[in-house]
DNA sequence: GACACATTTCTATATTTATGGAAATATAGA
DNA sequence: TCTATATTTCCATAAATATAGAAATGTGTC
């Protein structure tokens, strides 16, 4: 993990309507969700959700997927993990088990 | 946690600076370190320094301690610890051992 | 009170970010 | 090819955020 990075990754989900698709998104599971799909959940239209998702997408928190007319937006837990464990890098000066930071192990790396 | 709490939380860290300033934090432990301190570490101009740290202290992701001249700031682990768990709440919609969510335990509550 | 030190507030400026309608692009089926 | 559906790009506008010098505030010591 790399300083900018994590901020930028911060950044995609430092913002209400990201922070909602990100988290929809991790509770959905590797499948994920179609553009539309969210886009009706969550009441965005669709340009905003557009430039939303390609924020996320771009920040390596996301990942998009064709299948036919649909794109499949689904969570990259691998970068969140990678997120999270710089968060807590090193936590209390490695004394104590301050933090035990271990989080979300990928479900399924085929 | 809260949505609204956590955008906010999200976006005080979202920041090249204040990432910084807050995994020095993390790292410095419970004793944190005196503004200059930061300042001269990171090397980050007194006002701006200042600034960034409201922003932070605002969000609740660090605590403020007067002590004579100097004014200590550290890690709230707390927060953080919630703030990690509202991003990975219900992850994979419960199924799998996808996310183990346990994070860093305060070390000692007074 | 006078002085040094630590930190914050004030201020103006520069930069980045969010919004959503309308038009464009892509995919699929008849 | 025509039509419907899904998604993205373009665009202008509005709003929020970051920066750091200078002045102000607070704290301790003599």
């Amino acid at each position: 993990m790399n300083h900018t990075l994590a901020v930028t990754q911060l950044s995609s989900i430092a913002n209400e309507a990201r922070l909602a698709i990100f988290r929809l998104l991790v509770q959905a599971g590797v499948n994920g969700l179609a553009a539309g799909s969210i886009s009706e959940k969550l009441a965005i239209p669709n340009s905003t959700l557009s430039f939303h998702l390609k924020e996320l997408s771009h920040a390596g928190l996301i990942n998009a997927q064709q299948q036919s007319r649909y794109i499949y937006y689904s969570a990259n837990y691998e970068t969140m993990n990678s997120l999270l464990a710089y968060l807590t890098e090193n936590c209390c000066a490695g004394e104590q088990d301050c933090c035990t930071t271990t989080i979300c192990n990928t479900q399924n790396e085929e």
